[in-house]
DNA sequence: AGCACGCCGACT
DNA sequence: GTCGGCGTGCTC
């Protein structure tokens, strides 16, 4: 490899490469002297890595020391003419590393659609000479069984270890290598490819009239090939303007009923016309229909001149606007305006509801400027939004949490909608950001502004507006003057009494529904667990079947009548029989929307019912189908889990009723009450339109509750207030900040041990800020990881919290040297929620 | 994170 | 003896 290069000059360069891995280091790698002229800081490169990996990694710095201890691999490639990744990425991407204690690599997983990120795959093959037949060496079983497959195909290492039903091929491989029956190569997949079009046009000998004429002549006994030049001519008029030919006509259009490919394949092989292929957008170039006037309500534009005029103080602004209180009108002014005056425009929101009505009435008013980010696009359509962003076709991105990653260089304005949902939240894998709070980063960036919209505000957030740091802009009045839902709670303790319930239905909600479909209206009923029933028991013995991988009862799901594991995915039969007592009572205990759809299907037997949750909407249009099927009313009643509490209007709705109000209230966490605030306030707002208020029924057994009394008058205001009070009284944000960490191993001994060195360690060091436990989660086994959990609480603005966090990495990597915890897996999780 | 390599016990 | 288990160290 190190052939094509010159002998050492002066100006040998190396660079810093960053790398997809999770190192907590950058990987020098020499540049070969052809591309010093071509090296580019955030440019994308080919290397290897260890034995024979091949990765793409980003370019960080260029500079001339070679390293002292080891000799620099070379940089085998350079991908693009251009950076992939800018300046202020780059920047953001160390800060997201530095706040969410992760590596820099890990970011850069996060960041980069995959189709930027080639990687190789370990591949095996037959050796050229070998011949199984004529081989002296002896095979074992396994072996054979590969060799034979081999005969036919190479294979990937996870496809033989598939195959051979063992991770351990280490063995095999390398005695097979040994016996020259295979080799081992690296298969590097270009995971992205342009989309093409196929395109015909007259070779360059025939695109004039003169020799069109002669070309007549002789294909004049050729009445079907005439035809074919006549179609194309038709479409592309070579005679009257002869550059048309250049553009030349797509194959598809060319190719009618008429037309057959043969008579035109006979063609270009005669050199009369000519194929080729263009490179096409996935998206559909839609160009904005004539953008309707939006006309503002004047609450609307009472709040609209409130935020310019914010923006004229305060780089953020939070618009406090009630469900239906018409936020989209106002953004789209705003983003019409930052484009306006030639700056990038990103709108954020939560997954669930990037799918609906909304991102079609964007598209309406901005047409093709407007790109769209989605966790279900593929990854070439994912690759061609990014190149999109850098080629300034995308001015403006409506995206989900990871579009924060997309190479904006001019951002003027940044909206978070439904800033207090949860989904801004990346949970599992590094790194834990969250895209509100890193949209704020951004704008500092950028000197963008920000403009976060929810109708139940974050308490942060809040916050926030109380002490002057964001602008806030209330918008209290719902569009046209509808009003507020009526909010009604149904006593289950008392109805149990009174022997009013049926199944898990109050007496109040069932009438309520009966009345309402009794009146053609539809009914939303929000439940949030999905499955039949979280828990199945015998009545006999008290058996519960768990799961083999995880600390958790196994979840009933009648579609697939099988135990299933939420955690892991682990699965099993439900058995007729207990195992432990041989009783057949088993039964289920407690209810999910899976129960409820059944109940409800019983108690209304007329009516049309569908549910949503994770289970039915799992296909690419699972969730569009239910929808739709919904707003034309072919549905009466939708239950279903969170994912009913968003970014749906619909008309027709006239009752929802909740469940389990009790379980989001008293889930054992700092921000239950918030929580269950936001879903329950949600969820309402889906209730009445325009001239009829809505009904909202909250089933209850503790109807005494503060936290619904604040919910019954709709009073937000009420709710921050008691909430910060509680915050400030026990050390929780806003008044502090909170970083997770969570120790875990697959003994539960050696987890406990090690959670309690680091928490020992943690408060030697850090004395001076609040340390709590370690303490076992409320799940403390998944994955058959057993899990340990220490909280640090760290009050807000009087601590170096850079400091704070190195002092947590150098302590988390020191414990993982000691010897008893070297497999210990130590996770930071900053800002949870 | 992968992946190579080496050491160990449980079997033919 | 060998196979397959797992712990350990390295990646420019």
């Amino acid at each position: 490899m190190e052939i094509f290069d010159q002998p050492d000059t002066v100006n040998t360069q190396f660079a810093e490469l960053l790398l997809p891995v999770p190192i907590p280091k950058l990987f020098t790698y020499r540049v070969p002297h052809a591309f010093n002229d071509h090296v580019l800081i955030g440019q994308r490169a080919i290397v290897q890595f260890g034995d024979r990996k091949i990765v793409t990694g980003i370019i960080l710095s260029i500079h001339q020391q070679a390293p002292k201890d080891y000799e620099a691999k070379y940089i085998l490639e350079l991908l693009d003419n251009f950076p992939s990744v800018n300046d202020l990425q780059l920047r953001l991407f160390q800060w997201m590393a530095d706040y969410y204690l992760c590596t820099l690599g890990e970011v850069m997983n996060a960041a980069l659609p995959s189709g930027l990120k080639l990687s190789s795959e370990s591949m095996v093959q037959l050796h050229p000479a070998f011949n199984l037949d004529e081989s002296n060496h002896a095979f074992s079983e396994k072996e054979l069984i590969l060799l034979k497959r081999l005969q036919h195909e190479s294979l990937a290492y996870s496809d033989i270890a598939k195959l051979l039903g063992t991770k351990h091929l280490y063995t095999i491989l390398k005695s097979l290598t040994g016996k020259e029956a295979i080799i081992l190569f690296e298969e590097v997949k270009e995971k992205y490819r342009p989309k093409t079009e196929k395109k015909i046009r007259l070779t360059a000998q025939y695109a004039t009239s003169d020799a069109l004429e002669k070309l007549f002549n002789l294909i004049a006994s050729k009445p079907k090939q005439e035809d074919v030049v006549l179609k194309y001519l038709q479409h592309v008029s070579v005679i009257h303007h002869p550059e048309a030919n250049k553009d030349g006509l797509s194959k598809k259009k060319l190719l009618t009923e008429e037309i057959s490919e043969s008579s035109l394949s006979t063609l270009v092989k005669n050199n009369v016309f000519e194929e080729f292929d263009i490179i096409v957008p996935r998206f559909d170039i839609q160009d904005k229909s004539d953008p309707p006037l939006i006309l503002l309500s004047e609450e609307q534009e009472r709040a609209q001149a409130a935020i310019f005029k914010s923006f004229e103080s305060h780089t953020v602004a939070l618009l406090h606007g009630i469900t239906g209180s018409g936020k989209t009108e106002i953004y789209i002014n705003l983003i019409r305006k930052a484009l306006d005056s030639n700056t990038q425009v990103l709108y954020l929101l939560p997954e669930i509801a990037l799918t609906t009505q909304i991102v079609h009435r964007l598209k309406k008013v901005f047409g093709s400027a407007m790109g769209i980010y989605h966790s279900k696009f593929s990854d070439a359509e994912r690759v061609e939004v990014w190149n999109g962003v850098l080629q300034g076709k995308f001015n403006f991105i409506v995206g989900v949490r990871s579009s924060i990653f997309l190479p904006f260089d001019n951002l003027g304005l940044i909206i978070v909608d439904e800033e207090h949902d949860s989904s801004y939240k990346q949970q599992d894998p590094a790194p834990r950001y969250n895209a509100r709070d890193v949209a704020l980063m951004m704008a500092q960036m950028h000197h963008a502004k920000v403009l976060l919209g929810s109708a139940t505000p974050s308490i942060e957030s809040y916050y926030q507006t109380q002490q002057g740091k964001y602008g806030l802009i209330e918008l209290n009045k719902r569009f046209g003057d509808a009003q507020l839902p009526q909010v009604m709670l149904a006593d289950m303790g008392r109805e149990r009494k009174q022997k009013t319930v049926k199944g898990e239905f109050s007496g109040l909600l069932l009438k309520k529904i009966d009345e309402a479909l009794k009146l053609k209206e539809q009914v939303i009923i929000f439940q949030n667990r999905r499955g039949y029933s979280p828990m199945v028991n015998c009545e006999d013995c008290g058996w519960v079947p768990k799961c083999v991988n995880c600390a958790v009862s196994l979840t009933y799901h009648q579609f697939r009548n099988a135990l299933v594991c939420h955690y892991c995915g682990y699965k099993e039969s439900l058995p007729q029989q207990c195992p432990t007592c041989t009783s057949t009572r088993i039964k289920t205990v407690g209810y999910g929307t899976e129960k409820l759809e059944e109940e409800l299907s019983l108690h209304f037997a007329e009516a049309q019912v569908q549910r949503m949750d994770l289970d039915t909407t799992r296909s690419k249009n699972g969730y569009e189908t239910i929808i739709d099927q919904f707003e034309r009313g072919e549905t009466n009643i939708l239950v279903g889990t969170q994912m009913v509490t968003k970014g749906l209007d619909f008309d027709h709705v006239s009752l929802v009723g909740i469940f389990n109000a009790d379980r989001m209230i008293h889930f054992p966490d700092f921000r239950s009450y918030e929580r269950a605030f936001q879903l329950i306030t949600q969820v309402s707002g889906r209730a009445g339109r325009r001239d009829k208020p809505g009904l909202v029924v909250i089933q209850t057994s503790g109807p005494d509750h503060p936290l619904l009394k604040t919910i019954l008058k709709h009073n937000y205001k009420d709710f921050f207030n008691t909430e910060l009070a509680d915050r400030q009284l026990h050390d929780y944000p806003p008044f502090t900040r909170l970083i997770e960490i969570t120790v875990k191993h697959t003994d539960k001994k050696i987890c406990k041990a090690a959670s309690e060195t680091l928490a020992d360690q943690l408060k030697q060091n850090l004395s001076y800020i609040r340390i709590l436990g370690p303490g076992e989660p409320a799940i403390s086994k998944i994955r058959n990881q057993f899990l340990m959990n220490i909280l640090l609480k760290v009050p807000r603005g009087k601590f170096d919290l850079a400091n704070i966090k190195k002092t947590i990495v150098t302590l988390s990597t020191q414990l993982v040297t000691e010897k008893e915890f070297r497999s210990v897996r130590v996770m930071a999780d900053v800002d949870p929620m």
